[in-house]
DNA sequence: GTCTATAGCCAGATAGAC
DNA sequence: GTCTATCTGGCTATAGAC
C-alpha cells in the first residue's frame, strides 16, 4: 500500500495557523506568516479554507475541544471531591505545560467575542456544574468542607490552576524570577495548588 | 480667569484611545474608531501621538501606572500579613469592577510583547517581593501560618483576585450564570477570596 | 492541488488649505 | 489647531497558468 502522507496539507494548514493564531491572536495574525510556517503558498490557505475568518474558527474549535475535556474533569468526574481537585491540578498543569498558550489563546478570544463564547458553550451542550454544585452541598452537610459557594470554589480551582500561565510574563516581573524557575515553580503547583485549595476548605476533625 | 476647558484635545485622544485600545487590543484597534470615540478627526491622532504605536503606549503606560499602585499594596504594605491580603483584596476588586477591561489588557499585550513587559517593569523601578518574603517566612516561623514558598502564595492572591475578571466569558459559560449574578459574586469575593487563602495558610492554635 | 501574479480594499500616515 | 483629501503600503482574497 501507499505510504499515507504522514501531514496532508489540510493538516500541515492548521497545524501552522494554531501556532500563529494561539500566539498573535486573530486580530494580529496574518496569513503570510500562516503560510510560512507551513512552508506552502498563501492560495492555500483559502483553497482549503476559503477566508482567514474560517481557517480562525477551525484553529478555535479545534483548540477549545483540546481544553474542554480537562475541564470537564473537574466539573464531571465521579471521585470524591478532594480526589478530583488533586487529580485536575495535577492533570491539568501537565497538560498546559505542553500547550502554553492555550489558555491565553481561549479567554483572549472570548473576551474579542462574548457572543461567540456564548453560542460556543451553549451548543457544545457543555457540561454545566450541577453535579459539582451537589457534591459540595452533601460535603458541607456532611460537615467535610466548610461552607462556601459551589461557583466560588470552581472559580477559585479554575483561577489557580490557570492564571498562573496566562499572566506569565506579569508575574515573572513581578517577582523578578527568570524563565528557568518560574517553570520550577509552575511544576511544583501541581501539588501545592490542590494543597492549598483543600486545607482551605476541610474541616479539621 | 478663563474657564480652563475640561477637556483639552491631547487627553480627548487618550480617553478614547484607553477605550478602542483596551476593549479591542494593540492589533485589533483601528485609529478611525478612536477618532469617532473621541468625536474630531483621524488626523489630529497623528498630529498628537505621531503614531498608533506612540499612541498605544500612553495608553499603556497610563492604564499600567494605574494598577501598579493597587499591587503593590501586597507587596510593600507595612502591615500585618493578613490585614494586607484583607484589604488587597476588598479594594482590589473595588477598583477592578471600575475598570472592568483593564487586567486583560495589561496581560494580553504583555503577552503579545514580553520583551516590552521586562523592560516596563525594570523601569519602573517596581518593588520586588523581598518584603513580602521576608514578612511569610517570619509567619511561617512563629508558627502563625503554615510552610509555603512566598512566591506560590502571591501568585495565588493574584490569581484568586485578578483571574474571574480576565476569564469572566469563560466562567460564566462554564457555570451558566448571567451577567447580573455574575457580578454579584465578584462582589461576593471581596470577602469570599481573603477569607479562603487565610483559612488555607493560617495555622489552628 | 499547487503555484505566481494581481485585484481590491482598508488602515496608517501625511499634505496642505483654513 | 483642526479639518479634508490623498498617498502609500500591506493584507485578504481571487484569477488563472500549470
Amino acid at each position: 500500500m501507499s505510504k499515507k502522507k504522514d501531514t496532508n496539507t489540510e493538516e500541515l494548514i492548521l497545524n501552522a495557523a494554531k501556532q500563529v493564531f494561539q500566539k498573535k491572536g486573530m486580530t494580529g495574525a496574518r496569513m503570510q506568516e500562516i503560510a510560512d510556517e507551513a512552508g506552502i503558498n498563501k492560495a492555500m490557505l483559502h483553497y482549503y479554507y476559503r477566508s482567514k475568518q474560517l481557517l480562525f474558527e477551525a484553529v478555535f474549535k479545534s483548540a477549545f475541544s483540546l481544553l474542554a475535556p480537562q475541564l470537564n474533569k473537574v466539573i464531571n468526574a465521579k471521585t470524591s471531591l478532594f480526589d478530583k481537585i488533586e487529580s485536575f491540578t495535577n492533570n491539568y498543569i501537565s497538560f498546559i505545560i505542553t500547550h502554553p498558550y492555550l489558555p491565553n489563546f481561549i479567554i483572549q478570544e472570548l473576551n474579542r467575542n462574548p457572543e461567540f463564547a456564548k453560542k460556543l458553550l451553549a451548543e457544545k451542550h457543555f457540561p454545566n456544574i450541577d453535579n459539582f454544585k451537589v457534591q459540595v452541598e452533601e460535603h458541607i452537610a456532611n460537615g467535610i468542607i466548610r461552607p462556601i459557594k459551589a461557583e466560588q470554589l470552581f472559580f477559585n480551582i479554575m483561577a489557580l490552576n490557570i492564571f498562573p500561565f496566562v499572566a506569565s510574563p506579569l508575574l515573572k516581573g513581578l517577582t523578578n524570577v527568570d524563565d528557568e524557575t518560574y517553570k520550577k515553580l509552575m511544576l511544583e503547583r501541581k501539588t501545592e495548588v490542590a494543597d492549598f485549595i483543600i486545607n482551605s476548605i476541610k474541616v479539621i476533625k
